[in-house]
DNA sequence: AAGCACTTTCTTAAAATAGTG
DNA sequence: CACTATTTTAAGAAAGTGCTT
């Protein structure tokens, strides 16, 4: 699903005098949706459906969704914050929509990085879980495993030169006119369709949330190596020894070739290991 | 294509500061 | 002084870059 729609995002508009229109602060400095007090939308289709960036469209005035999209958009309630931003509706939009930058300024011409996304407890868990047991996975593994966690295994086919998926917009495209008349005709039920299936692009990633976790893992060993007392990271807990790590040719330097797959014949300390109910929960839910 | 090292950008919670009764 | 609200700071995490295998 390769939505590129390259629609004008923000309206070109005549340079104003005042620095209070929604705009020109978003401008200064991007700041969640949430707070950005209600606005009506004028009535032009660019506008009607805002269009992000990277293609996708926010909700135009869906009072119709409630704020459980997708599993991998939505956060639990105990949490303090939430991933979501409120449209100039009100309506709670899941932070992957959230147009995080600034509107580019006219001539630059730098890529839009893809939002920081926040992985929900369940995933997390569910990540965490399989790290402490397999610290590197086989690409259908990834797969299997981004399946299971509604994630993103890793980047999307299609742009070889682009690195990590996102930018996968290719040449740009012009979506066919009946696109555009089929958002304006039923534009909540595209939203619902949307939030039900939202791109794999749009989702977290499992690769690279192993890279980072292999790199903190690796950081926390260290530290526990250089003051061994003190160390009081999730690592360290429980085995006295200095940490043994990952059975030799694990963990400690895959450097020959690609690691490959491999399992960790003692998951040292396996703590974290959360219950396995929430891990595939009911992947869609509305 | 995947790995690592390092960097950048973003989120969040805690600390610091200001305002009010 | 106690409490609340707002701002600043710092740490941690997801994603980006550049390189190697």
């Amino acid at each position: 699903m390769n939505l590129n729609f390259t629609s004008p995002v923000h309206p070109v508009s005549a340079p104003r005098p005042t620095s209070f229109f929604i705009e020109d602060i978003l401008l200064h400095k991007p700041k969640p949706l949430r707070e950005v007090p209600p606005e009506h939308f004028p009535g032009s289709l660019a506008s009607r459906v805002p269009l992000l960036d990277y293609g996708y469209p926010l909700m135009p005035t869906p009072t119709l969704l409630a704020p459980h999209p997708h599993p991998a958009l939505h956060k639990p309630e105990h949490h303090h914050h939430h991933p979501y931003f409120l449209t100039a509706s009100g309506v709670p939009v899941p932070a992957l929509f959230q147009p995080h930058a600034a509107p580019e300024l006219p001539g630059k011409h730098c890529r839009r990085r893809k939002a920081r996304t926040v992985f929900s407890d369940s995933q997390l868990s569910g990540l965490e879980k399989r790290f402490e047991i397999q610290r590197y996975l086989s690409t259908p593994e990834r797969v299997e495993l981004a399946t299971a966690l509604s994630l993103s295994e890793t980047q999307v086919r299609g742009g070889s030169s682009l690195r990590q998926g996102w930018h996968f917009s290719l040449p740009p495209l012009q979506p066919p006119q009946f696109v555009f008349n089929f958002i304006l005709s039923f534009p909540r039920l595209f939203f619902i369709y949307f939030f039900l299936n939202p791109p794999r692009a749009l989702l977290p990633q499992v690769k690279t949330w192993f890279q980072n976790r292999r790199m903190k893992h690796k950081k926390q060993l260290r530290k526990t190596q250089d003051d061994p007392k003190g160390a009081g990271g999730e690592e360290s807990r429980g085995q006295s020894s200095p940490e043994p790590e990952l059975p030799e040719g694990a963990a400690a330097e895959p450097r020959k070739g690609p690691p490959g797959p491999f399992l960790l014949q003692d998951p040292e300390d396996e703590v974290d290991i959360l219950e396995d109910g929430d891990l595939l929960a009911a992947p869609h839910r509305l």
